[in-house]
RNA sequence: CGGGAAGUGGCGCAGUCCGGUUAGCGCGCGUGCCUUGGGCGCACGAGGCCGCGGGUUCAAAUCCCGCCUUCCCGACCA
């Protein structure tokens, strides 16, 4: 591609609230155009990447025996009815009408329309395993775009389904496909790490997300060095031995003056007591009921444990009237004397552990001396709704947790038959009974995966390009002012390139050195060939590596091999 | 959703407090000359419903009200 002809302009730069490198980057190099919050197109160099990556992706999905197809972009309300999930989505959902007012959602996700293919023409156990996936847009109404590509409202995602007769032959997809997510990645040129993780609004059993570690992912890793195990914080378990407040106390519940004392810090201070002795309560609305969560004073309530334990969709903080109209006093909250009807989620931790201090139920009071087991109602219910962070102790062994930062890049699930039983997905099994299809999940966000690269490989004045998505392999130059002789040995060195299967973009602007120097640095193209009138008397072309401060000058003769070589030579 | 900040040629910004020349600057763009190993120089030029709507005023980019859009922070407070 010569680029005095190519839809390309870079830009010197960008606006200063732009924080993200790969953000940056993507926009000044001209790999994609904000068109509104969350909405990018791509344009030339940035889709030459995308496809770079998409066929990594498919290669490898095609490898492990997964079938391409491309699926419903506009999904009907009845179909995630099916589900459930047309409520269950809630706001994230863009929703439609057509013209005859019939309702229509644009997707998010594929659960729904791959299942109603498997259920349409899946009949018999004989017909399975199979494995479908497509490459292509989802559609989500993100309550907060952000960083470019690294959280679109639409974006690119590969996302594959298996259907399986039993739960041996999903473990043996999920692995395949664990196998084959290594393998994208490292070709892609991206290091992750695989971490356990929750389900979250798919369903499901067990997953495992692929993680970039980077300081601005906006998923928490908790990793216990000495097990080698990193999990999200989302679900991570850990010992609450620690900080056990365990004094044992006969003495009855006290009533105490507590003026204006509403957070754990204050109570603490003002009591002399340690946090880890005060009970924090944390009231939510779930689904338009009110539930108290309860931990200790010391730790936070993890809201996606609390999501699973209470199984509910929508998950936000009580409304202060809410809780007035409940009889609980804001800043002093308690269980005691709540209607049973509120649903009471205590944290285990605050089981090991004895006396505390509680709210009073009452503006500017506190009660010392409260033992859960003998002074809270009986519908309290126990479950793990704390959340891990780093110097926690690892629930396996005595090492302290640590805490990363990661982007999240894909995710695998086993489903189970969550969608095949709502959806009526079922096949034949041997014994001749109709039973649901096993199903499992896999997505990768590709767009996402190419603001991961540059994260991860850039330098300050570009991207340096990992060489399997590289818009080109090859970034011709002619250096110097043009004339006849110099564009012709320009133009016949980028012909020699072509020839050899090289991927080139040719540089044949009149422009002045430092500019096409500095747009090259910029765009990152693994092989920089210079053509000049000092390489033309020497016959030589000059060669640099993106990702290399060195230059070399190789003989003319054979600089398709040369550059082969030194191709073959990047990891 | 809450809290901040911002919308001015293609891009990045100043001007707005304190209303009053022809709305500036850098980059980019066009033409000509010049230059050609790290974002070159000179000259001339084109390009603006100052986010949208309403109001105040002799007069509004500037003041007031409403709306829209975008960015950042918080989503953990009981």
């Amino acid at each position: 591609m010569r680029m005095s002809r190519f839809f390309l302009r870079t830009l010197r730069n960008v606006g200063e609230e732009i924080e993200s490198v790969s953000h940056q980057l993507c926009l000044r190099a001209g790999l994609i155009q904000m068109v509104s919050s969350g909405h990018y197109n791509f344009l030339p160099l940035g889709l030459r990447v995308l496809r770079k990556a998409e066929n990594i992706v498919r290669q490898e999905m095609d490898a492990i025996g997964s079938q391409e197809t491309v699926m419903v972009q506009m999904m009907n309300k009845e179909l995630l009815e099916e589900s459930g999930r047309w409520d269950a989505f809630g706001p994230v959902l863009f929703k439609l009408r057509n013209r005859n007012g019939h309702e229509l959602c644009l997707g998010p996700t594929h659960e729904e329309p791959v299942t109603f293919m498997a259920r349409a023409f899946v009949q018999s156990y004989k017909d399975l395993p199979v494995i479908l996936y497509q490459i292509a847009n989802k559609m989500r109404d993100e309550p907060r775009a952000r960083g470019g590509l690294l959280r679109a409202r639409e974006f690119v995602m590969k996302d594959a389904y298996s259907f399986e007769a039993d739960e041996q032959s999903l473990d043996n997809t999920y692995n395949a496909m664990r196998e084959a997510y290594f393998k994208i990645f490292a070709r892609c040129g991206i290091k992750t790490m695989i971490i356990e993780a929750d389900t979250g609004a798919m369903g499901g059993k067990s997953s495992n997300e692929f993680m970039v570690v980077s300081d601005i992912g906006e998923d928490n890793i908790i990793i216990c060095d000495s097990c080698n195990k990193a999990m999200n914080q989302e679900m991570a378990p850990f010992d609450k031995t620690f900080n056990v407040y365990s004094e044992t106390s006969e003495a009855a519940p006290e009533k105490v003056h507590t003026p204006d004392i509403k957070t754990i810090g204050d109570l603490a201070a003002f009591l002399k007591v340690r946090p880890e002795q005060c009970l924090k309560h944390v009231m939510y609305n779930a689904d338009g009921a009110l539930v108290i969560a309860i931990v200790r004073g010391d730790l936070e309530v993890n809201d996606v444990k609390l999501t699973n334990r209470i199984k509910c969709t929508d998950l936000d903080f009580a409304a202060a009237e809410d809780l007035a109209a409940a009889g609980i006093a804001a800043g002093f909250a308690s269980p005691i004397g709540v209607s049973e009807s509120i649903r009471v989620i205590l944290d285990d931790s605050v089981i090991m552990g004895n006396a505390y201090v509680c709210g009073a139920n009452e503006k500017d009071y506190h009660m010392k001396n409260i033992v859960p087991g003998r002074d809270f109602p009986k519908h309290v219910e126990i479950a793990d709704i704390a959340m891990a962070a780093a110097g926690h102790k690892c629930a396996k062994c005595d090492d302290l947790l640590r805490v990363e930062k990661g982007i999240e890049l894909g995710h695998i699930f086993k489903l189970g038959t969550r969608y095949s039983v709502a959806m009526n997905a079922n096949f034949t099994d041997e014994d001749g009974r109709e039973k649901p299809m096993i199903m499992g999940c896999y997505g990768i966000g590709v767009t996402r995966l190419i603001a991961a690269a540059i994260e991860q490989h850039h330098d300050d004045n570009g991207i340096i390009w990992p060489k399997q998505i590289a818009p080109f392999q090859v970034h011709v130059i002619q250096v110097g002012k043009k004339n006849p002789e110099l564009d012709a040995a320009a133009d016949a060195l980028y012909q020699e390139m072509l020839d050899a299967g090289f991927e080139t973009l040719y540089d044949d602007r009149n422009e002045s050195p430092g500019v096409k120097f500095n747009d090259a640095d910029l765009i990152g193209i693994p092989v920089r060939l210079v053509v000049s009138a000092r390489t033309m008397k020497d016959n030589v072309v000059e060669m640099k590596l993106r990702g290399e401060a060195d230059r070399s000058t190789p003989p003319r003769e054979g600089i398709a091999n040369t550059v082969r070589a030194a191709l073959d030579a990047l990891a």
